[in-house]
DNA sequence: TGATAAAATGGAAGCGCTTTCATTTTTCGG
DNA sequence: CCGAAAAATGAAAGCGCTTCCATTTTATCA
């Protein structure tokens, strides 16, 4: 029987093998391996004739056979929430930047926050035996957790801080986050603090640094809205308009993402509030949009597209036999515009 | 000599092969396969002894060998021009959910806006042997695609409209987006009609749709201000910053993006022009801030994901052996707000 | 110029799976 | 309970490459 039909072009699907290069070119087949893995391992003249040959041909090696021998397959997977919120794009576009300079590609699964969904993707990803594999986030399901180690491939968890990855980890302490924006609004003094926000782990760790250093100083207010992640302007929105029916004097908050506050911040100017006297808010993310909202929305800088950079890093060297240090910091700073 | 040691775990990975799991099953290779892949063909005892020692010994199967040997890889490749700027990543976002759910997954490749990566992409994915691969745009190298044609998979180029696509096209026409704009403005009647942006095939197709309707009318400006793809947000506020400096009376400007149109309609607020009197400033994309600027940006809106989906139901049904439109065509609409 | 080391090349095996085709087992009507 | 058809299973080959090791060719030095 006729090979399948692929697509609808008339079947001409590249059926010439390294094999063919060899006979071609006379020479073995491993030869011709060389000549496009290890040129220098060959003779200049018949290295250039192969090179000819493979031109001529349109050759294009199959890496899969590659793979399957050689147990290298130059691809490394990332597994990240989403890519439509910026926040996680940039951070792809930095490991992918780092990645391809190498020879390596991308392939890429999208988890939408769900550890079940992350197992699947594990599953499947695992199946392609990439040279490494990077996670999002710290906290992933015990099954999800033992496939990955009995992989022995090396890991990378991105976006937080941990004292004991699962191999390696590049990103920054959410509660620190947290505790940096409570100092920031303290010293300027507000009657009320409040934090909004998405439900994923990082947002919740940056809330509880956030409530934990204000302790002292005053109760953290939280609206009474469900927000799942990521969340959105018109949750951020609802949410400060909740906050401020409330009642009671001038309101400091932290939203877990600049999507959310700039949200919020459109709810209080609506209602003519002054920005920062009456209301403060700080974002995090510091999105495209932060400097062009009104007012300029005050919030945190991470160098997102680092985290993928310093990931690919990570994986790169460990590939090559070098040390890595388990948890790569990345820094953070408050960027103070007019929201507060 | 040992096997070579990969990332600094203790070398473990997963040896179990379908071999293995086939004598402890006391079974042939075969029937393990078959459990896997198409397990109504096993009995269900046999099967149910196969699933429990895979479930028990965590095997993981070898796609790579699969793949060789079947020349089907379940992988679908997309080469977009980045990631981080929402307009792209959405479609990712809509192509992976419709490939995941049909157990395919997804090979990213990241060019730029650049033809020469495009091409050193498709042949590095082309290596992989892809089951079918998803480019952005319309243009591409002559070795790209006589590379890609003669690969003989399921191609879908998206964002874009034409009548001889390579093999299958999902998109719209950026002249008639033009064309659809100057007809707005027309309508509403301006001194000076004018076009600021970037300088990627589509966004000119835009441009020529918008100078073309217009011609009759009046000439459209162009600021002499040199931008790439994609432009920001400060080419824009320039931009209109040159146009306001020439002056003239009530200006229409047609930005090619909502972060370009952004910067114009802030440099237009900033001067204390009345929007959309004096100055009128439409985007394109309805990117998720265009509601929320101040005045709120009125746009062109485009159903993004909706291109993703449809690409991959394209190459999917391809797959399936169903015939499919060459030219799939996905609306577009303005979205009217208070800039224009 | 011959011996020796270094550089180039090749043969054979096998990576882990699926395919094809043959064989065995089960089912079922009469 | 037999024979034919259907269901279940298996043997062998091979997908296209790389690895290891052996062999041949070339360069080098005394």
């Amino acid at each position: 029987m006729a090979r399948r039909e692929r697509g609808g072009q008339p079947e001409q699907s590249s059926p010439v093998t390294l094999a063919d290069i060899a006979k071609l070119a006379g020479v073995s087949p491993v030869t011709v391996s060389r000549a496009i893995n290890t040129p220098s391992l060959v003779k200049p003249n018949t290295l250039e004739a192969i090179q000819r040959i493979i031109a001529r041909t349109g050759y294009v090696p199959n890496l899969l056979a590659g793979g399957l021998a050689s147990r290298r397959t130059r691809l490394v997977a990332a597994i990240v929430p989403s890519v439509s919120s910026t926040i996680f794009a940039e951070a792809i576009e930095g490991l992918n930047a780092e990645l391809v300079a190498e020879g390596y590609q991308l392939l890429l699964g999208l988890s939408g926050y769900d550890h079940q969904r992350e197992l699947e993707l594990t599953r499947a990803i695992l199946a392609r035996r990439p040279d490494g594999i990077i996670l999002t986030g710290i906290t992933h399901l015990k099954e999800t957790r033992s496939m990955l180690t009995g992989a022995g491939l090396p890991i990378v968890e991105i976006w937080d801080s941990t004292p004991s990855p699962l191999d390696t980890a590049v990103g920054f302490s959410h509660y620190d986050v947290g505790v940096l924006v409570a100092e920031y609004l303290m010293a300027k003094g507000y009657d009320r603090y409040a934090q909004i926000g998405a439900n994923d782990p990082r947002a919740l760790q940056r809330r509880d640094g956030f409530i934990n250093r204000l302790a002292s100083v005053a109760p953290v207010e939280l609206p009474d809205i469900e927000m799942n992640s990521p969340s959105t302007f018109s949750d951020g929105r609802q949410a400060l308009a909740q906050l401020l029916d409330r009642g009671g004097g001038s309101l400091a908050v932290f939203g877990s993402s600049d999507v959310v506050a700039h949200g919020a911040l459109t709810e209080a100017i609506a209602r003519g509030r002054r920005m920062p006297e009456d209301v403060a808010i700080i974002g995090f993310g510091d999105f495209d949009f932060a400097p062009h909202t009104y007012p300029s929305l005050t919030t945190v800088r991470i160098d997102r597209r680092m985290i993928g950079t310093q990931a690919a890093r990570s994986i790169l060297r460990k590939l090559s036999g070098e040390e890595v240090e388990p948890m790569i910091k990345i820094g953070f700073e408050i960027v103070v515009r007019h929201s507060a």
